[in-house]
Parts: C-alpha cells; sequence; structure tokens
RNA sequence: GCGCCCUUCGUCUAUCGGUUAGGACGACAGCCUUUCACGUUGUAAAGACGGGUUCGAUUCCCGUAGGGCGCGCCA
C-alpha cells in the first residue's frame, strides 16, 4: 500500500486516492516521469518517450512527473527548459505538479553519497581529470577496455596528494553479474566486471547523473521507469545502487530508439528536430501523438485512433525492442487525415494556432482578425481541408481569400485560378 | 577493443510452431472527378545467412554477417 513518502528536501509525495474501477486493482499508485536534460529543445525521441510515460501513467490512473536534469550547470539553459515545457504542452501531454529540478535537490545527492561512504559503498578518488584522460588514451590504444582501474578503491586516504580534491566512486561489485527485469527488453544480464567504479559525486561537490538519478526517482515514489534503451547499462548501474541503498526497484522499461530516415540515431546530437520543427511544419498535434504511438508499439492493425484510445490501449508488453526509423512520408498521409476528419471550426482554430509559428503565417493572422474574413475561411474549409496534407498547405491554399485586398462583391472568380480555388471561392461567397 | 540490444515488403508493423506470411504508408496501374485532392479497385514488394531442435520453423537454440546503443568529474 502507497505510504507518504517525504524526502528530506521537503516535497512530500502524496498516496494518490485509488480511482475505482478495474484498472486500479493495482496495489501501489503508477507514477512514471519524463526527465529531459535541458540542453537543447525537445527531440522527437524524447517526445515519444514522454508519450508512453504519459499514456502508461492514464492508462494505469497514476501520474507522470516532470524532472529536469540540470545537473550539468555548464550546458543547461532556461531557454532549454522552456523549450521542452513549450514542447510537451503543445503535444498535449501533461504532468502531474510543478517540473521538479533535479540541481535543486544536489544536497539530498550529496547526503546519499557521504552515506554511501559512510557505509563502504564508496570511496574517495584522488585522480585527476587529466589522469583519468591519460588512462582512457592508454587503454584504447592498446585495444583495453576503456574503464577506471579502480587505483583509489583499496588505497589508504592518508596517501591523498595534498591539494587534490577527491570525487566519491561507487564501489560497484567486480564480480557476478547485474541482472536487469525489463519490461521491454527481458532479461538482461551484464557482467559486473564491464561496469566500473562511476563517479556520483564531482570534486566539485556535486552529484552526477547516475546518483541523481536513483535517488530523484526513489524519493519521488517513481513507480516505472520508461526511458530510451540509451540509458541500458545505465539502469545496471543504477541498480547496483538500488541496491547498496536498499531500495526497491522501480519496474524498468526500456524503448527502442528511433533513428532518422537514414538508420542513424535520431538525438538532438545529430541535427535531428525539435516538436517545435513539426508544429512550424504545420502537422496536428493529435496526428503527431497518433504516429509517434505506432513507432515501436502496436496494436494488432489498428493504424488510426484518437488520444483516449491509444491510452486505453497502451502497454509495454505490446512495445517491441527493434528501433524504428522516422518517416515523414507515412506522418503526413497521416496528418491529412486528421485534417480532413477534423471540423472545420476547430480545424480553423487548429490553424489560428499554427499561424504564429509559421514565418510566413504573419499577414494570415491579421486578417483572420477580422470577423467577416474567419466566416469566408470557415465556408472555404470544407473543399480546402480536403486536399491539405498540412496546415502549411490549407494556409496557402487559402491565401487566394486575402490576396485581393478590397475584396470583389461580387463573383465569378478570375478564370486563371486553378479549379479547386474558384470552387473554394464560390463556396466562401455562397451566402 | 569490450558489453548489451536489434534483424518480416523501400518504411511502420501483425504473426504468441502449422497462414495463400496480414495491414498501413509509399510506389505502380485503373476507376471516379471539367484540374488537384479525396474516395475506390488492383498489382508489385518481406522472414539477412548458415546450422540445429521438431512431424513441421518467420516463430525456439547456436553461430555468422549487418546495424544500433553504451563504455565522461554529460545526461
Amino acid at each position: 500500500m502507497a505510504r507518504p513518502c517525504c524526502s528530506p528536501r521537503g516535497y512530500a509525495i502524496r498516496p494518490r486516492r485509488q480511482s475505482r474501477g478495474k484498472l486500479a486493482v493495482m496495489s501501489s499508485p503508477v507514477v512514471t516521469r519524463f526527465a529531459p536534460s535541458p540542453t537543447g529543445y525537445l527531440h522527437i525521441g524524447g517526445g515519444r518517450t514522454a508519450l508512453f510515460n504519459w499514456a502508461f501513467a492514464k492508462r494505469h490512473g497514476g501520474r507522470m512527473l516532470l524532472r529536469i536534469e540540470d545537473t550539468d550547470r555548464e550546458r543547461s539553459t532556461a531557454a532549454a527548459i522552456d523549450a521542452i515545457l513549450d514542447g510537451l504542452t503543445w503535444l498535449g501531454l501533461d504532468w502531474a505538479g510543478e517540473p521538479v529540478s533535479q540541481y535543486g535537490r544536489a544536497e539530498r545527492h550529496r547526503e546519499v553519497a557521504e552515506q554511501l561512504l559512510a557505509q563502504g559503498r564508496a570511496y574517495r578518488c584522488y585522480c585527476t581529470p587529466a589522469e583519468l584522460e591519460a588512462m582512457r588514451a592508454k587503454a584504447e590504444s592498446e585495444k583495453r577496455p576503456i574503464r577506471y582501474n579502480g587505483a583509489w578503491r583499496g588505497r589508504d586516504p592518508s596517501e591523498a596528494p595534498a591539494g587534490v580534491k577527491p570525487a566519491i566512486r561507487f564501489k560497484s561489485p567486480q564480480e557476478g553479474e547485474t541482472v536487469i527485469d525489463d519490461q521491454v527488453q527481458g532479461t538482461v544480464v551484464i557482467p559486473n566486471k564491464d561496469l566500473d567504479d562511476l563517479i556520483i559525486l564531482r570534486s566539485d561537490g556535486n552529484p552526477t547523473y547516475n546518483l541523481s538519478v536513483v535517488v530523484d526517482d526513489h524519493d519521488m515514489g517513481v513507480s516505472h521507469i520508461i526511458r530510451g534503451v540509451d540509458h541500458l547499462t545505465n539502469a545496471a548501474r543504477q541498480t547496483q545502487i538500488y541496491k547498496a541503498m536498499g531500495w526497491r526497484m522501480p519496474v524498468m522499461a526500456h524503448i527502442p530508439l528511433i533513428h532518422g530516415p537514414d538508420g542513424a540515431k535520431l538525438s538532438k546530437r545529430h541535427g535531428a528536430l525539435g516538436v517545435d520543427a513539426y508544429r512550424a511544419m504545420g502537422y496536428l498535434p493529435e496526428a503527431m501523438r497518433n504516429y509517434l504511438a505506432r513507432l515501436g508499439w502496436s496494436h494488432g492493425d489498428d493504424e488510426i485512433f484518437p488520444t483516449a484510445q491509444f491510452v486505453e490501449w497502451f502497454g509495454l508488453e505490446n512495445t517491441g525492442k527493434s528501433p524504428a526509423r522516422f518517416d515523414f512520408a507515412k506522418l503526413e498521409n497521416l496528418n491529412g487525415h486528421y485534417m480532413r476528419h477534423t471540423a472545420d471550426a476547430s480545424l480553423l482554430q487548429s490553424l489560428v494556432a499554427f499561424l504564429p509559428h509559421w514565418e510566413e503565417g504573419k499577414p494570415m493572422l491579421k486578417a483572420l482578425e477580422d470577423e467577416a474574413t474567419r466566416t469566408r475561411l470557415l465556408r472555404a474549409m470544407p473543399g480546402l481541408k480536403e486536399r491539405a496534407k498540412t496546415l502549411i498547405e490549407l494556409a496557402k491554399s487559402a491565401g487566394f481569400l486575402f490576396a485581393a485586398r478590397p475584396f470583389p462583391s461580387t463573383p465569378p472568380p478570375p478564370k486563371f485560378w486553378p479549379m479547386a480555388e474558384r470552387s473554394c471561392f464560390l463556396a466562401s461567397c455562397k451566402f
């Protein structure tokens, strides 16, 4: 049963009131989290990870938390945080409570690091970054695995060189293996000899990722961790930390990555697009959600379904392990479908919401402030939306409505207009 | 180099040992339409390779090849 859990940093996790219904048979509330690092925009893979976390939480009557992993002070920016929140909001994904700043919890992380140190599960390491770098280079040139050699693992602290601030390393088991029981990947076994003693607290006293994640997920009561497979090795390291702390493991689910059309990793490091770019290309959030849902997850032959249906169907057991390539053609087709099936008035709203994000959208946005113009566009909508695959296409094909400023009061339209526009024009003039 | 993971039409995927290997996007060819679009009908298109296990493998096991991810005082 869920118990309130309070972190020393002061935020209390209230147990969620158990909702009735057949899905509420879980003994503890489902808490997922989306934990992006604010070093850039929200890329598409992150968007899907958020979608899965969101859907999973909703599906089980739980909630999704948002944690900003901003412990890297050098690279974290406020602009990136805004971009991420903006991207999630546009995608229609909401989260419970305020976003948690991981950096804001550094004190608590240090505390755990100290505890590990006191328990003999961690030790001070006086190697300098330069020494480490040399060690790595040597290992690489000798074609040996690149790992920390544990130089300070058994060394007496009295041998510590003067003037060197130590980092704290986790004393990772050297024999045996670490097993990850993953809902998507299955049972993954990693030999402990391949996992070196990772730094959990930097020499400047700041915690590192793997420690922070474990402490935060634990303190925040996260029950299910759904993230990209690129974190699989981290999962092993984190498992060791959970064990050392005697904490209960959350359920893990590592989903496959989304690759670019060329098969290479699609991430912000490789110039992939942020979700804001998809908005600017005129895609509808609901189409985006539907498209993303079908990347790595499936429900039989079902292709097009509303988000509510996706939430009802979503489960980790239907999530595949192989990576998918991003296919614009399919996205575009799906988007066209959604445009055609969206009510005129609501599509007009989507268009108005989109216009500010389109570089050519200003004039039309201005023109649409006029009630009569909006009405005219609304009338033309049935014909317009039929042949537009994106909001950009919709806006462009609607352009004729705004072109001639003193709008001709009487048809017929000029003969050189394409038939589609002529008929739409006629429709817009219909009384 | 070491570890982990992946491999069904071009792409996303279904298949939970026995199917004419299904669907969707895309492609191609018709139909519909005074254009386009929509819609619609049809066609081409896949189990990486080699071994096992089994009466029977796309499905289970091993190997090979190819691909991906990870190996930071980044997250």
